[in-house]
DNA sequence: GTTGAGCGTT
């Protein structure tokens, strides 16, 4: 089972793979998506985590706050898109 | 060549 974490005050310059590497050494990470404007192509700054749930608690806590390419970043959990 | 709180597309 898999839980998706919303990030948060990302660096514009910030992929999807690097985050993915720098939540992988926190926990089981599954991948990673960041968000950019579909007009402009460019990044919204934030993006989402798909990681195991069993670590999504603790990859949250351990990155929330911390620091990436000098930004402080912002990790919780995502809300439930209106797929139903 | 820019910006800075937020919750996403097939």
């Amino acid at each position: 089972m898999t839980k998706t974490l919303y990030v948060g005050n990302l660096p514009w310059s910030t992929t999807s793979e690097e985050l993915t590497e720098y939540f992988a050494r926190f926990g089981n990470v599954i991948g990673s998506r960041i968000i950019t404007d579909r007009e402009t192509g460019r990044s919204r700054g934030f993006g989402f985590v798909e990681v195991a749930s069993e670590d999504a608690e603790r990859l949250a806590e351990e990155l929330n706050g911390s620091e990436f390419n000098g930004r402080s970043l912002t990790v919780n959990e995502a809300r439930p898109r209106q797929t139903v």
